[in-house]
DNA sequence: AACGTTGCCTACAACGTTGTAGAAATCAGG
DNA sequence: CCTGATTTCTACAACGTTGTAGGCAACGTT
């Protein structure tokens, strides 16, 4: 049996309003009335209904929170600490997952949930600029690579400078022919086009080539494709000393194509990834990476989110940086 | 700006309850003010209010999952499977992140979101039987072992049976010192007690003797923790030739932990888990493992919520089992 | 031609909450 | 003890939706 504040209110004796203010905390209320509606509250075991609250003031306390694959390390870590950034602000999370295709990318960001929720934190794949130009202007925070001219707030790492950082740290470790595994020719692959681009300016301010055989492309970025494109790496001879991977999963699966191939990390192949994942620092070798502070990440998410719900939803989007480290582990280091 | 039916009524001309009658498929429509109400309903970019939808209907499409741990891959990879079961109901997941704590866990039993969700998918860890006697009987999917006597419906697997099964796979291989790793005292562990229980079960079918010294006890499960009980047995000299971990992270701890020792897997020693996550798909080696069905776990919760409310709140508690299978990989191989 | 039936549509009320307006009670200051 | 301000409370309307009841045509049946 639910109870409404109608059953509060003849229980206690007092107008529905008056119930309704000593739930939200209204200053001008008798101690004592208060205390009898408290009273009632408790013995009635009310619960607001939130729809209906909802419905009157135009705010759920819910927002969601879109990424492309749960069970994908990365985003399900990142979606613990968006829960617990937003607790703080009271919030619920409502995660939705979109598969990163454009059109599923799409309704999310155009919000099948729309009235549901107070906003929106989303970290998309494959949507465009054109997509969200076409969108109400609905709270919304993006993570990750930057949309160009996305009307939206956005989180960011500095995407290019973490790959040249990484690429150099290989170099610096004397390592002359280092591949790349994880790009991407598609429009999806943002992140994939600025992690090649940080790797490619570490090799040209090292006075290396650029060379294209040593650059493996990977349609997803799980394990499996890190291992398919390592072992096509190995059998075409290109016989590469490092490798960037543009993620961690990517890196755990060139781990383990490299130990089926017998080549030893780091001692033949230093390995690196991008992420800082539970795996990696538990791997056989554990993993060298780029940490991005993904605490802070969800920290300034959800922060923009609050500031675009409370200020001028008009004003302009703002875009954050979030740091990031690289983590020095067994797969580089020269023993 | 966002548009109601009242501003499709008066663009198509209609009441506003025939855009709501179109909305909702009614069939006594006829096809011409269908399609005048379905063109203004596309320019008006019109989407329902999901709230006040909710407040006249007491649904509102949307299910919650609660899980202890988002970024433990095992309910990373079940909220993926949920969210898929769900979709084909036409149902959104929101999914609240519990820690695993008692008290937590009852606020979300109990429904703190309670007006917003038609159901809960739980997946307890600390929850007693008496706890879920206080709520009411909303309807709620309990996931995993079973909390004796609890009002609510649950999908289990069978515990006992499988951690038997992998124990007696070990000493079929011709182990005989078979260790156990993620033993619990607490009342949290009711998982813990029953893999235990198919522990012992199978060693005395074997006429093995249970050595107290052979059980590591692991607070939580994860890798860290797999390591550190990995380590506390080997430096306490009882010389396993076998472990069974009771989920896959603690045994990538252990892996771990047997590698830094110089121990081989699984020449030296042999490694089992349970819970057929990602990564033991890809560690080195690859971990043999319980592989519960994942998918139809979610699918019997989803199925069984569905039931639930659709039909007879008050009808008794059902309890569905989900298959599960031996994953056989380089772990326990004999080379 | 009168009748009931069906198809299509509308008006109204209600879901549970909170903002607004204002009434009644209390207080402060002369 | 009067006046005006403040505190405390209430009645009412509204948020956007859908169920109910009912009206009016158009139809098929006697």
């Amino acid at each position: 049996m639910r109870h409404r504040l109608k059953d509060v209110a003849e229980r206690a004796g007092v107008s529905v309003k008056t119930v309704s203010n000593v739930v939200n905390g209204y200053v001008h209320v008798r101690p004592d009335t208060r205390a009898r509606v408290e009273e009632a509250i408790a013995e009635l075991n009310y619960r607001p209904n939130l729809s209906a609250r909802h419905l009157r003031k135009g705010r759920t306390g819910v927002i969601a929170l879109a990424v492309p694959e749960l069970d994908i390390p990365y985003f399900a870590e990142l979606a613990r600490h968006v829960v617990t950034a937003a607790a703080d602000f009271g919030w619920t999370v409502l995660i939705d997952q979109t598969g990163g295709g454009r059109e599923q990318e799409r309704v999310v960001a155009s919000g099948i949930t729309d009235h549901l929720i107070d906003g929106l934190i989303f970290s998309p794949l494959a949507l465009t600029a054109e997509d969200l130009a076409g969108l109400d202007n609905r709270p919304m925070v993006l993570l990750g690579e930057r949309v160009d001219h996305g009307p939206a707030d956005h989180v960011v790492i500095d995407n290019v400078g973490a790959a040249r950082e990484i690429t150099s740290h290989l170099i610096g470790l004397g390592r002359r022919r280092i591949a790349a595994i994880g790009s991407q020719r598609t429009p999806e692959g943002a992140s994939a086009r600025l992690r090649l681009t940080g790797y490619a300016d570490a090799l040209r301010a090292a006075g290396l080539d650029y060379d294209e055989a040593l650059v493996a492309s990977a349609s997803a970025w799980h394990r499996a494709d890190g291992a398919a494109a390592m072992r096509g790496l190995l059998t075409s001879g290109v016989r590469p000393d490092a490798v960037f991977c543009f993620n961690d999963t990517l890196a755990l699966g060139a781990l383990r194509a490299l130990h089926e191939a017998g080549l030893r990390v780091p001692e033949d192949v230093a390995v690196v990834g991008f992420d800082d994942i539970e795996d990696g620092r538990f791997s056989i070798p554990t993993l060298t990476t780029v940490a991005p502070d993904k605490a802070q990440i969800a920290r300034l998410a959800v922060e923009l989110l609050a500031e675009r719900l409370d200020g001028d939803p008009t004003a302009a989007a703002r875009e954050l940086s979030a740091p990031y480290r690289l983590e020095l582990r067994e797969s580089t280091q020269t023993p």
